[in-house]
DNA sequence: TCGTTCGTGATACGAACGTATCACGACTAT
DNA sequence: ATAGTCGTGATACGTTCGTATCACGAACGA
């Protein structure tokens, strides 16, 4: 049974054409010509190792939530040791913003799958689609933590407010995306209503001052 | 210069079309073919009232716009005579949440129009991209009036909290879209946040009461 | 060593897409 | 009345897409 290259590592090697190529031209316009152009490999290949477009897709959806959670989980460890639960809540939040290319690359992508997912109810069952559920979960832990500690303002409910952050957080990176808002603008807004929420206004680490949106 | 059937008529029926064919297949996987199938016309017909597909695609880009504002103004009309600025503030934002087929075929339109413009610069250089902004505008103007009135939480920034408001009701529609969330939880979250920013709860009409998401 | 399987390239195929062409009936202006 | 243009259908064209086919070198197990 010979067996001379690893397939896993070629497959990521592909995904990761799949993310470049569709970052460039979109992910509706990229075809399984581009992504092996983007690879430098032939198109068989990319048969090969995918059998199907669309398999390549769902592999390449899993590849970039994968990825983004590895980036959310750096930030977050890079905010420090023990930080506060504001300070963990701001990394986790400003790393999901669109504020670098590669960033840039997840929202468009999550988002282009996300529209192909209201018609297409194969990308619809997979569970990256639900992987806010996982954010959500992680901030209204962290939230209930600050509460119980005293750091929240009284009245506000963890699980609510965590929804509505990364609701927040999602529909800003949108406009960002677009080019209607500024990065730093989106983040000032994160930070005026974590400043809303939190009784304890230090914490942030790194972080230029809020300014006006 | 005969002139027999209304252009700007046929080309709303074949826009509307366009519409629908979207909603049911996904404005990715629209075809000529499929428009001209839905409006009932034949393929001809569609190229001779758009000249190409790029063309129909603006043009049912500023139509959904359009409806859509029409949509807004008239729940805000229904609200009342005179009501609070929150009663405005709350129709505006659940008539944008995808409660019914319009709004979620709205919403999953708008959607797939924004990821298409990120790579494609001619729908980025339309005007309905930004339209959001005029949104902005409206909601900031109800909540700086709220806060002349005394009505606001004091240290509430009316344009900070209308971008926020915005951009959580953009954010939780498209999770509404996907089916992670059901509508009325979206609306609970929106209702929360509303409760946290007015000082006067009362004021909304016909609403069943918030629940918890 | 030798046969089998893996990895890879070149190329072909059928379908679907957007667009273009041709033809013809209908209606209005003169 | 008639000429010219508008509205419409049928059909064809060229491209591109995803997928399939065929062939061949290379490497391992026996």
């Amino acid at each position: 049974m010979p067996k001379r290259v690893d397939h896993a590592e070629r497959r990521t090697e592909i995904a990761e054409a799949l993310v470049r190529a569709s970052g460039r031209l979109g992910l509706h316009a990229v075809g399984m010509r581009d992504v092996a152009a983007e690879a430098g490999v032939s198109l068989r290949l990319v048969q090969y190792y995918f059998e199907s477009k669309e398999k390549l897709l769902l592999f390449g959806l899993r590849h970039v939530a994968e990825r983004f959670g590895q980036r959310v989980a750096a930030r977050v460890r890079a905010a420090g040791d023990d930080p506060g639960p504001r300070a963990v809540v701001e990394a986790l939040l400003w790393a999901a913003l669109p504020t670098d290319e590669e960033s840039r690359v997840f929202h468009h992508l999550y988002t282009a799958y996300a529209v192909l997912a209201v018609t297409d109810e194969t990308l619809a069952a997979q569970p990256y689609i639900k992987e806010p559920d996982t954010a959500e979960a992680t901030v209204t832990k962290l939230l209930t933590r600050a509460a119980t500690d005293g750091q929240l303002r009284p009245g506000a409910d963890p699980q609510a407010e965590a929804i509505s952050l990364l609701a927040m957080s999602a529909g800003l990176g949108t406009s960002v995306l677009v080019g209607q808002r500024s990065a730093e603008s989106a983040a000032a807004v994160l930070s005026y209503h974590l400043d809303r929420i939190f009784l304890t206004p230090a914490g942030r680490a790194r972080t230029q001052p809020a300014q006006k949106p």
